[in-house]
RNA sequence: GCGGACGUGGUGGAACCGGUAGACACACGGGACUUAAAAUCCCGAGACGGCAACGUCGUGAGGGUUCGAGUCCCUCCGUCCGCACCA
């Protein structure tokens, strides 16, 4: 019986086709919001042109997950957008003299097409494009409403800019003190900036971390790290008339240890702190050391491996426990303006930074906390300083306490000593985190709705005027803000008083456009940023899946956002956080293959024109074209630069799309990075044929559809049924808690098995084939929908399966009458035994005392103790 | 430097709450079918010893807890990731 192989490419589109036309993949529309619902999303791709492995990886993973979830009963909303402003687009305008949003629309086409031939089940009609004047229009009006709030505003900030491209630089794309894309080097520039007040909600985004269980341990410590809470004293320090600058009278610093206060040696600020400024105005030896800090500010390298260096400004301050102790201030390299206070003091023998600078200027390193076992007469502080807990020593009145007895002693004597009428000390939580800067000098972005008068000030766009529009005849000839060089776009009347005015030409940090629009997709279609009744049902999101590249910024900005834009009035206050589970999954890696240049730079040769000779450790990659020998790199993420990429494309055109899907499924763990091999998808597409070659001919074997079930079925029919139950149970849980690739491992035992039995004959083996079928064709379902259509109609029905409730586990099959348990002597496995799984203690102990294994590894000893856990082991000590 | 994760056959990995380590897949070896190949099907396989039954060893290294440890605790080694002058 010589079959035909199943066609996948082209029934895959056959299927889709149906599907369309069924618009049976489909989220229910905005008005069914009936029964329990599942929100299941994956983060939105940029619009780059083409997918890649990792969007299929991911939308794989997320597709697997709606489609069982729906076979659950879940009305799940699973859509799809584009993340599609931000610097690409600009970039290839340039390049190619295109508009980016020609670029980007173009683009868009391309993986639309690409992500319907993957087959997923998206919800089409609600796609976002976040540069459709649909979506940024409701950003505008956010926008203005946090501005009403308080939560958006402006003020003069460093940044990083590119005097080339004329541009704002990340903190991510300054390298080595250039910017990545011309170059030069990158100026620190003073900026006027719009902020939103993340800060406003650290403490709430630091709590609301620990009710987020179905988050990544790891994601959540990152995100507590980066908020940063640190809890201390604001101090007062008064300056000494006689060496103080005009005006100044005293220095506040912030400590996390006013504990270690007499170890103070010194005090140190920043060099753009008011007091150095204030000092350098007659020092010029000290105006030339704080301007060489700030030039090195900007080098990432540079901070790294700076020397700790300072200057003595000649300024005396008092230290607030003895009136009668001055130390000297100095200006630090190392002291940052926009943390605390801008201003420390210095405690050498509890502080490595400290430490190091008082050996380099030789000032006084006095230990003043005595580690646990260390003995106070020989206690000695070297080249380290210890930062850990401890007894005081050398600190008067606190010695002989411990660290945390010696904060709160010091902490609440300042809180009630006095300088000039106010507390010396004031306890102060404080935090790592920064506000946000959206400002970004580029075209391709959500305006900034502002129009700034010279009369009336900063005036927001009316709501009525709203969208700000992006002009289309932009000019991208040259570097820098076509906003800014347009002749026309930002010259407009003032909306309060009608005289000449320009419009803000900033637009906003693409972030932002990410912020929300996982809440826009409830109802994208509302004449309001949020419908409000679409949001109470839908969110939070029930499954977030992405890129751990995004455990910061995006998702800690999502969550501030949301917070933000509640209170703001869009949604509802209780509802807090938009992802109720987050599942970070790994990238697509593939072996990389070079030959190098004669000065050893490599030359990378792409995948398909690589051929192999042997295996193990004497395997190598031959150049298909040349014949030469090449080097094989390493495994890394697949990367147009190391050209290991390979296209979904053509894996889709050759294997077809349920086979890529498969594959992404298998072996590794969606956590972890998966290896691409060439025998990783043959042995897909393997499955994939003999999946349908096992369906085809048990479709004319096997029992037909609706027959009853029989009373009676042989061992091998009844071991068959008890299998596949057993595996529908597991599975589905498998599939649930995300651990696809142990799933593909039991459905690939389901196969193994029916294929041994459909060799078979006995009592409703053919009826208990058919189930099996059955269910197998169900189980594949999410993960291969195209070919599970194709079984399913193979087995007689006009229905399609996407649109069946997932099949139900007989419990009495869950169960066996009969255990195998381990038997152990001493700890070792000596045999096993099989028995009634409701056997006694007593029994199983007996039984395993008599096997003659067990006798012998005995060897003539008498048991002393036998440990039996029921339907596991035996445990015979002796 | 600080913080975190991970380490299991030739390879990717499985192993629930501490209870038969190596499921499943890849690669490999043998066989069937074939003029031949592909495809497919069957068998083998952690290492060492043995014809075999079986025995010994075995989850990065060393120690500990336990009747029993891949799993828990301590020390060390290695790999990867995040943060990095945050006072």
């Amino acid at each position: 019986m010589a079959k035909e192989r199943y066609n996948a490419p082209a029934r895959e589109k056959h299927w889709q086709a149906v599907w369309d036309a069924h618009r049976g993949s489909h989220a229910a529309g905005n008005d069914n919001r009936e029964g329990p619902k599942c929100y299941v999303l994956e983060m939105f791709p940029y619009p780059s042109g083409r997918i890649h492995m990792g969007h299929v990886r991911n939308y794989t993973m997320g597709d697997v997950f709606a489609r069982y979830k729906r076979a659950r009963g879940f009305n799940v909303l699973h859509p799809m957008g584009w993340d599609a402003f931000g610097m690409p687009a600009e970039n290839a305008a340039m390049q190619n003299k295109t508009h980016p949003g020609t670029w980007t629309y173009a683009n868009i086409e391309t993986m639309k097409g690409q992500l319907k031939s993957m087959g997923l089940a998206l919800d089409w009609d609600r796609e976002i494009a976040t540069c459709s004047p649909d979506y940024y229009r409701h950003q505008q009006k956010l926008f203005l409403d946090l501005l009403d709030k308080g939560l958006a505003y402006r003020r003069s900030a460093k940044v990083n800019w590119d005097p080339v491209d004329m541009t704002v630089l990340a903190n991510e794309q300054v390298i080595d003190g250039r910017g990545w894309r011309s170059g030069a080097l990158v100026e620190q520039r003073e900026l006027t900036q719009w902020f939103f007040k993340i800060t406003h909600y650290a403490e709430e985004l630091l709590d609301a971390l620990s009710t987020l269980d179905k988050w990544p341990e790891k994601v959540r410590l990152m995100q507590a790290n980066w908020i940063g809470r640190s809890e201390g004293l604001l101090v007062r320090w008064a300056l000494d008339k006689a060496t103080a600058p005009k005006g100044q009278s005293e220095l506040q610093v912030y400590t996390t240890r006013p504990d270690t206060l007499f170890g103070a040696s010194f005090l140190a600020v920043a060099a753009d702190h008011p007091l150095a400024k204030a000092a350098a105005e007659k020092n010029p030896a000290l105006a030339e050391f704080c301007e060489e800090c700030r030039r090195m500010g900007t080098s990432v390298a540079d901070l790294e491996t700076a020397e700790k260096k300072g200057f003595d400004t000649g300024i005396r301050a008092v230290h607030p426990l003895d009136p009668e102790w001055t130390l000297p201030v100095y200006v630090a390299n190392f002291v940052l303006m926009d943390y605390g206070t801008g201003a420390i003091f210095a405690c050498p023998s509890g502080d490595q930074r400290d430490l190091d600078f008082a050996r380099k200027y030789d000032l006084p390193v006095v230990p003043v906390i005595l580690p646990p076992g260390k003995d106070k007469d020989t206690f000695e502080i070297g080249t380290e300083a210890y930062d850990g807990d401890g007894t005081m020593i050398n600190s008067r009145f606190l010695d002989g306490l411990d660290t945390k007895a010696a904060f709160e002693d010091v902490a609440s004597r300042l809180e009630k000593a006095k300088l000039g009428g106010k507390p010396v000390g004031e306890r102060k939580v404080n935090f790592r985190l920064r506000d946000w800067g959206i400002s970004r000098q580029r075209y391709w972005g959500c305006p900034i709705p502002i129009i700034h008068c010279e009369t009336c000030g900063v005036v927001p766009v009316p709501a009525k005027d709203l969208p700000v529009r992006l002009p289309d005849d932009a000019n991208f000839d040259k570097p820098g803000n076509p906003l800014e060089r347009h002749p026309t776009w930002k010259h407009v009347d003032c909306p309060t008083c009608g005289s000449k005015a320009r419009r803000e030409t900033d637009t906003m940090d693409t972030f932002v456009d990410s912020s929300w629009y996982y809440a826009r997709f409830t109802n994208p279609h509302a004449e309001v940023p949020l419908d409000k009744d679409a949001l109470a049902y839908w969110l939070p999101v029930d499954q977030y899946i992405g890129g751990i590249e995004h455990a910061i910024l995006h998702l800690l900005y999502s969550r501030f956002f949301f917070r933000a834009i509640s209170d703001a009035g869009h949604a509802a206050k209780n509802l807090r956080e938009p992802f109720a589970a987050l599942f970070t999954q790994g990238m697509v890696v593939h072996e990389s293959y070079c030959r190098r240049e004669t000065d050893g730079r490599p030359i990378w040769i792409e995948p398909a024109l690589v051929r192999f000779e042997g295996d193990g450790a004497s395997r190598r990659a031959i150049h298909r074209d040349t014949g030469e020998t090449l080097e094989i790199g390493e495994i890394t993420k697949m990367s147009k630069s190391k050209k290991n990429v390979v296209d979904p494309d053509d894996i889709i055109a050759h294997y077809g799309a349920d086979c890529a899907r498969w594959f992404m499924l298998s072996d590794s763990p969606p956590e972890r990075d998966v290896i691409w091999t060439d025998e990783g998808i043959a042995a897909a597409g393997r499955f994939v044929q003999r999946v349908w070659r096992v369906v085809d001919d048990l479709a004319d074997r096997a029992a037909p559809a609706g027959t009853p079930r029989p009373d009676n079925f042989s061992p091998d029919a009844a071991q068959l049924r008890k299998l596949l139950h057993k595996t529908l149970d597991a599975a589905g849980r498998n599939i649930e808690g995300l651990r696809f690739n142990v799933a593909v491992a039991q459905l690939y035992e389901v196969t193994n098995a029916i294929q041994q039995a459909s060799g078979k004959a006995g009592d409703g083996l053919d009826w208990a084939l058919r189930e099996a079928a059955e269910i197998l064709v169900q189980l594949i379902a999410p993960m291969m929908p195209h070919l599970a259509e194709e079984c399913w109609a193979r087995l007689g029905y006009n229905t399609l399966v996407s649109n069946q409730p997932w099949p139900a586990a007989d419990p009495g099959l869950l169960v066996d009458d009969t255990v195998t348990v381990a038997v152990q002597v001493n700890g070792k496995r000596r045999d096993e035994l099989t028995i009634a799984r409701t056997a006694s203690n007593e029994d199983v102990e007996a039984a395993a005392l008599q096997l003659e294994s067990v006798q012998r590894a005995l060897d003539g000893r008498k048991p002393k103790k036998v440990i039996v856990v029921p339907q596991r082991i035996v445990n015979v000590v002796g």
